[in-house]
DNA sequence: CAGGGAGTGGGTAACGTTTTACAAATCTTG
DNA sequence: CAAGATTTGTAAAACGTTACCCACTCCCTG
């Protein structure tokens, strides 16, 4: 019923003879490349229409393009992440290049295997979103093949960075807070020890973003940490143990969205509510704090922009290799919604 | 500072030379093939451990082989994927194939274009999840490539399928619901028109297994259907045309958690209470039903499941591409959870 | 001891595209 | 109209890997 091979490719040879050209010919129409008279040209996209050939991307990579972007995204459950991806793959719509996706890494190991296929597969260009493996390792995929960091702060001279101000973010959340009278406002951060973690990633950046806010605001005796992880659970653990501190909050910024679902089911459970007692706000803005029954107050990182640009930053990184490299930052809105309020 | 230009790769001649073997040598141990002594598969081991080096693809993919799975997924911010994902991910973890997303399949365009895009990069086999092109054109990606397609009822000679059984799910919920006591049990679904698809398309079948559970319980009469999308703001006006209708439904199946969380703003905007007024039930257990604020009653498709089969058929298909096609159809289970109750 | 099978290894020709180098034809310009 | 410059097209050589075929050595069997 099915054909039992499938039908062998047409290739650039057959394009060749059916438009009475040579192969050459036709190379240079399928690149726009120069040497190609308008006749000519007409008689090989006839021929490429008429046996309706597609150029095979494996052959190309043997001499050096494949056409194809990689861009590897951490966790593909955070719905933060699809904003960025729409960002770059609208931005690649009406080029030549494929955007395909890296999936699953959750770890370094994880993201080195991911990158080193993507390199073997011969990509034009990497977009690494949020990457949690050493600099060196990012650098060193960066000398081979051109590469925009997304999400992770502290240039480099092997790579071009977007990233989300997140210090910016962080005051955005304790001017509101202020605003509404909160003095009393505790933060749910990420753990991190390693140094160069402590600068880098975006989650030291927002808990530092809150030391400096409370300073500002003449509230440093009121500095209120507690370090989680940037997870439901961890919001969850979090929030029960600020509850069992002395002085009870009357304001918690977790740093993720993901923080504020945990913290809400804490407070939910101690007979809280929000932001009757509580006030709470989250990061990232995602699908879960605009749903109607959450209404979460969250910082929004323009997603897309986010994507545009390091689209941006990475087309051009491919067409000049040995240009120097670009630090981007982009600054966040706060989206006040039902989860803030005045203090009790 | 860093090197103006990539270095050389390491190839499979400079560790033939470096083994003292031939290049063929090397590439029957890179593939397990037959005829190597134990002696020189510790040789070339050694050499590729000391030089570093990895096959390319693209060369790999002139010879017929990519080592690389394309999977396309439609719509990324839809919770329910992920799940499929790891599903498919976790199987090929240990094998020497790479999976790779194609992302943003938003419409029949769309889907060709990725799909196309992954046949031109020569990958080995393809996973389609919930496409929505035309019959014909799976088919003839089918007979390119070694591929399974999941969530489209209906078997094909040319490609196997993976499926939820949304005719059993959709039992499930009125099961549920008229053992609570309902009578009055409105549905909102997807709208379909397309002869095709009404057969094939997972919410159609979703619809269809509203209507025989309604006549298995005899509430024939009762059956009251609504026809938007699943989206939230479907799900929001589906709600507001239920509560239009003179008899006011006391429960709602919605035929997706997107379209349930449409139907809880609006119920919420009309000032009526759940379960207390009415109860609703969703469709996929997205992370949106089981967070605490929602804590919706959905039906639960075993995701990770459906990927492993899909792996699993699709290595299959890979290792032997005239086997004849299987349909695989997944059970769902009912998670109950606070937002279905007896009727007032 | 001839014949032959099994177990090892290597030589070489593809695979489909782009690049480089160059020949032929056409156009400028003094 | 000659001499150079530009345009238009081609032939042939890569690129890194694998498939196919052949050669050689053992060792077994009749």
């Amino acid at each position: 019923m099915e054909p039992v091979t499938p039908p062998r490719r047409v290739t650039i040879v057959d394009v060749a003879q059916h438009a009475k050209v040579s192969t050459t010919a036709v190379s240079k129409v399928l690149r726009n490349a120069y040497g190609t008279s308008p006749t000519m040209r007409a008689k090989v996209r006839k021929a490429i229409e008429e046996l309706g050939y597609r150029p095979y991307a494996a052959a190309r990579g043997m001499r050096g393009q494949t056409y194809t972007i990689g861009v590897m995204l951490p966790d593909i459950r955070n719905p933060f992440f699809p904003e960025i991806l729409d960002g770059i793959t609208d931005s690649f719509q009406d080029t030549d290049y494929q955007v395909l996706l890296g999936p699953g890494c959750n770890g370094v190991a994880a993201e080195a295997r991911v990158t080193e296929a993507m390199v073997d597969r011969g990509m034009d260009g990497l977009v690494l979103i949020a990457p949690v493996s050493p600099r060196s390792h990012l650098e060193r995929i960066a000398g081979l093949v051109p590469t925009v960091v997304i999400g992770r702060h502290g240039p480099s001279a092997a790579y071009d960075t977007v990233t989300d101000d997140d210090l910016a973010g962080a005051a955005l959340v304790i001017d509101h807070l202020t605003g509404l009278g909160h003095r009393r406002i505790a933060h749910i951060e990420h753990h991190e020890t390693d140094p160069i973690r402590l600068i880098e990633m975006p989650n030291a950046v927002r808990a530092d973003g809150y030391r400096q806010a409370m300073h500002a605001h003449n509230l440093a005796d009121q500095i209120n940490i507690v370090s989680t992880t940037y997870t439901q659970e961890g919001g969850y653990l979090g929030a029960q143990q600020l509850l069992a501190r002395p002085q009870r909050p009357t304001a918690i910024f977790a740093g993720s969205d993901f923080t504020a679902m945990g913290v809400l089911d804490a407070l939910a459970e101690a007979g809280l509510s929000v932001p009757g007692d509580i006030s709470l706000a989250g990061y990232d803005n995602t699908t879960f704090a605009a749903l109607g029954q959450v209404s979460l107050t969250s910082v929004d990182q323009a997603g897309h922009h986010i994507g545009a640009n390091a689209a941006r930053l990475l087309q051009d990184r491919i067409t000049d290799r040995h240009r120097p490299t670009t630090q981007i930052k982009l600054s966040p809105t706060l989206i006040p919604r039902r989860t803030t309020a005045p203090p009790p």
